[in-house]
RNA sequence: GGCCACGUGGCGGAGUGGUGACGCAGCAGACUGCAAAUCUGCGUACCCCGGUUCAAUUCCGGGCGUGGCCUCCA
């Protein structure tokens, strides 16, 4: 079958067909560094992770390109930056924070198992790019210079608004913003704009002679020129992005290149909300990855990345997805199950299950791969050996594995996390509960065998007896309470 | 006000013009000294009102509800 995708540009699902099989190209809006990344920002990482695994599974890993840029010049990182660090200038104190948070982001997603993508553009790498952008789009008529900004003239392109889907006359009508007096048209939008002093400032495009710095749009439009050419395969980000942020980009990078498109493939995933409420500082809701991995304050308890990552790709990646206590709790019940479905297996040929290829294939239906990694544990457990357990297993390793959920080794260490995160000095204790509850129980002592289980569940701990099917033993071995 | 999504069983969540998602919870059986765990099996659904159709949860129209965008936002 081949590659479906879900195309806002048409509104619907479309065979993908890339410009060159030898090289496609995908560009992602990756984020602004001035704060941890939150939850929310960590829903296209890890969705468009699993698309460049697919499509390098697919057209071969040397023949993917994937670029997810960094936002590193912005006013919300000049505000934070004054705030943090009121004792240096303005600019050595942008540096800090945004390589700082540039590190933190790292860190977070690489503990959700996304890889890091072929290229990732930082937009003060990229000025003179957006310089060249500007001039032309002055040249050719579709921006213009007004008290030291540069503006689009959304007026020069018959169809802005396409991908939004909606009608300048529309836009106009519900528009509730005041217009700055030097606008032309009230939908213009700023591609640069002057520099206060203390501020980082450029060389000004056309003409001007004040130093400058970019719009919100144009780094993007910039960053996706210079490393995957005027026309390229997809392009994502969250679907909030749509308007005016992509629609923006399209306009510059298209009446700048004279090109029909930027991207053939425009994709979107959903909105998260925390715990059907939108996430915000002022609800005191809001959330980031760092502190779901390394603190309890959602769901009392820490969450390792692989929970995270699970329950971002339970739900598809075009619907609304409500971020619960409940869903984690699900996503690391479903994981400890699959883990404990590996452990005992020798993976050796690499296979993944043709059908998680298929439902991938079919715009990223992650909820049915899910479902056949559930059915592969289901037979990987089975005692009937026409269900050829072993072959299940070594096929889960391998899904598991293309998901980003790790190596085979991985996953038996994120079992030892979850389940065995415990000191030694407990587990001696454990063990030896064990061993005086068999003692008891062969001298039919049960009410002393049934005190002790008492007592490690008091603590937390669960037994669980189960026959060896070669011996018909009972073997006690115990987990930490689900 | 304009535009755009979404509304599936107790819960989460796919999908489909006519029969099965899947998971959790629940129920039953096997196992167990009894439980738990595990294994096996089972049930219940498609917001409301019209329309199209032999047939609609699925297509179309209207309504209601929730969310998003129109201003920084993944």
């Amino acid at each position: 079958m081949a590659l479906t995708l879900y195309n806002t540009l048409t509104r619907r699902k479309e065979t993908f067909r890339p410009i060159d099989p030898g090289n496609v190209r995908m560009y992602v809006c990756g984020p602004t560094v001035y704060d941890y990344a939150h939850i929310g920002n960590a829903r296209p990482v890890i969705v468009f992770d699993v698309l460049f695994r697919l499509l390098r599974h697919i057209y071969g890993e040397k023949h993917v390109t994937y670029a997810r840029n960094i936002t590193d010049v912005e006013d919300k990182i000049n505000a934070r930056a004054a705030e943090e660090y009121p004792g240096l200038p303005l600019n050595d104190a942008i540096h800090l924070v945004t390589s700082k948070t540039e590190k933190q982001f790292h860190a977070d997603i690489a503990a959700l198992g996304v890889l890091p993508p072929t290229v990732e553009p930082r937009a003060t790498e990229h000025i003179p790019g957006m310089v060249r952008l500007c001039e032309t789009l002055v040249a050719n008529g579709h921006a213009y210079v007004a008290e030291d900004h540069v503006l689009f003239d959304v007026s020069s392109m018959p169809d802005y608004g396409r991908l939004a889907n909606r009608s300048l006359v529309d836009m106009e009508a519900g528009a509730r913003v005041d217009v700055a007096p030097y606008k032309k048209g009230p939908m213009d939008f700023v591609l640069w704009k002057p520099s206060k002093p203390g501020e980082p400032g450029w060389p000004s495009p056309a003409g001007i002679a004040a130093l400058g710095r970019p719009g919100w749009h144009i780094e993007c439009s910039a960053m996706a020129e210079q490393h995957l050419g005027q026309v390229f395969d997809i392009h994502g980000g969250g679907i909030d992005l749509v308007f005016p942020h992509h629609e923006n980009e399209i306009a510059q990078s298209r009446c700048a290149h004279g090109t029909p498109v930027m991207a053939n493939y425009w994709m979107h995933n959903g909105f998260l909300q925390v715990e059907g409420e939108k996430m915000s500082k002022s609800l005191g809701n809001f959330v980031t990855i760092r502190e779901l991995l390394e603190t309890t304050k959602f769901g009392d308890r820490s969450w390792p990345g692989e929970v995270l990552r699970l329950a971002m790709l339970m739900t598809h990646y075009r619907q609304p997805i409500d971020w619960t206590s409940k869903t984690l709790l699900e996503a690391r019940l479903n994981l400890l199950r699959w883990v404990e479905a590996v452990r005992g297996s020798d993976p050796r040929d690499e296979t993944v299950s043709p059908t998680v290829i298929r439902a991938l294939e079919n715009d990223l239906n992650t909820p049915e791969v899910i479902a056949e990694l559930h059915r592969l544990a289901r037979l990987a457990k089975s005692t009937n050996q026409d269900d050829e357990p072993s072959s299940a297993a070594n096929q889960l390793v391998w899904a598991l594995n293309f998901l980003g959920f790790g190596s085979h080794k991985d996953l038996l260490r994120i079992n030892e996390e979850l389940d065995h995160a415990i000191d030694a000095a407990l587990k001696t204790v454990i063990e030896k509960g064990i061993t005086d509850r068999n003692a008891a129980r062969k001298a039919k002592d049960f009410k002393e065998a049934d005190r002790i289980r008492d007592e490690l569940s008091a603590m937390g701990i669960q037994l669980k007896d189960a026959k060896d099917p070669a011996t018909g033993e009972i073997v006690t071995t115990w987990e930490v309470k689900r």
